[in-house]
RNA sequence: GCUGGGAUAGCGAAGUGGUCAAACGCAUCAGACUGUAAAUCUGCCGGCUCACGCCUUCGUAGGUUCGACUCCUACUCCCAGCA
């Protein structure tokens, strides 16, 4: 077991586990759901309104920080947490999703060569290059690059699975020099992930999830799942069967729905993040138990309940749907943070609930009973 | 009172004899968003109709013309300058 990181598991019911990660700047209790901090910050929110909502951890991008600030900077800085003022516990994407997301982005044997969406300069990233980002970002836990494809075509998806297959050697080797060099240098260990892939294809995830299994990693991502499709759930299922028990687990990506953490939990993943929640949020779609619903709506222009009555957060505390319709009607920023903190809030502490669900065995009961009334 | 300028859909604003139910912007009303190129994007936006389509509109009332938002006359109101 690497100094600083660890996985314990303190209770499971089939598949679904309830643990806790420990990280050189924290203890994660899983299922846990990670903030999307992007570029550095979850938008719209501070962190202490962050920890406030109940948010244990959060998950940054190389990509984006890579463009900037750049990665030298960050490490120049002291790190991400010292960089951020952020205390809690990190996760960094590879950034191979963003890359490969580029129309300008173009796989090869040894990486990706691609064009900043910024100011359009041309750039590479190879594993090599992406750990050594992440390094020098310093987050607790970074992800492999990976070779990500969104296609239902077996063919398309296969050959993204094989150069992802191709490139985590290379992952791992440069993160174990790395890793060897912070040693030396008395810093903290940070904590790699390799990502499955395979997209809704059974085969491929099998194949993938048997080529990881036993790798020298410290966890797993489930990559390259982007929609609630019929198959997501068994996906999942079928390919934490295959990865080893005692490892944490991200679905990445996942959570925009609310189906997505439950099936996601009740079939062993342990984290999880999304853009989902806070985008949303700014654009004024607000999870409630009952639904999503546009605040934009008129029919909240005279409903002065919360907009999830009965929600414990800061913005259904103490605010009315009127006033936070009000807010959007008239673009106030301080709405795009009052529903950013409402929705990021909702998914925290539904996954919260799943936790506790999980240890008293009721968690078939609870999805049962939300997705009835979020999907009526 | 005189002299100019102007009145177009909720607002602003194009159009200046036919292809105008009328560009464009805003507002309205909805929708989308899943490892954030996203404080973004899409649709609707005179009335009736599922739709083809039909009907009524461009200050008011007349007129010219095959045909007018576009030309003419009168009136009403606005704005600027001068009394």
């Amino acid at each position: 077991m690497n100094p600083g990181f660890s996985f314990e598991i303190k209770k499971q019911n089939g598949l679904a586990r309830v643990g806790t990660i420990h990280t050189p700047h924290g203890d994660i209790q899983t299922p846990c759901f990670v903030g999307a901090a992007t570029r550095a910050t979850v938008k719209a929110l501070t962190f202490a309104q962050m920890k406030e909502l109940g948010s244990q951890a959060i998950l940054a991008n190389t990509y984006h920080l890579l463009l900037a600030p750049g990665v030298d900077l960050i490490e120049k800085a002291g790190g991400l947490s010292k960089f951020t003022s952020y205390e809690g516990p990190t996760f960094t994407d590879s950034g191979g999703f963003q890359i490969l997301s580029l129309p300008s982005a173009k796989v090869d044997f040894e990486g990706v060569t691609f064009k900043s969406h910024i100011n359009g300069d041309k750039l590479r990233m190879t594993p090599e290059s992406s750990m050594q980002a992440q390094w020098k970002i310093g987050a607790d836990i970074h992800m492999a690059f990976d070779c990500v494809a969104d296609s239902r075509d077996h063919d398309v998806m296969l050959k993204a699975m094989k150069r992802t297959h191709e490139w985590l050697p290379i992952d791992i080797a440069e993160h174990q020099k790395l890793a060897k060099e912070a040693e030396a240098n008395g810093k903290p260990y940070q904590a790699l992930y390799a990502v499955v892939q395979g997209g809704t294809f059974e085969d491929l995830r099998r194949e993938s999830a048997e080529f990881m299994k036993d790798l020298p990693v410290d966890g797993f991502g489930i990559g390259s799942l982007y929609t609630t499709e019929d198959e997501t759930p068994n996906i999942i299922k079928l390919t934490n069967e295959i990865l080893p028990q005692n490892k944490p687990r991200h679905l990445l990506g996942m959570g925009s729905e609310p189906r997505d953490l439950f099936y996601g939990a009740l079939y062993g993943c342990d984290t999880f993040d999304c853009v989902g929640p806070t985008r949303q949020a700014r654009n004024g779609a607000i999870y409630t138990k009952n639904g999503r619903v546009n605040i934009k709506n008129a029919r909240f222009k005279e409903d002065f309940n919360p907009i999830d009555e009965g929600c414990e957060c800061y913005c259904c505390k103490h605010y009315s749907a009127a006033y936070l319709h009000h807010l959007f009607k008239t673009d106030e920023i301080t709405g795009k943070t009052l529903a950013s903190i409402h929705n990021e809030y909702f998914i925290v502490h539904t996954v919260d609930l799943i936790r506790e669900a999980i240890l008293n065995d009721t968690l078939e009961d609870y999805m049962k009973d939300f997705l009835a009334k979020y999907y009526n």
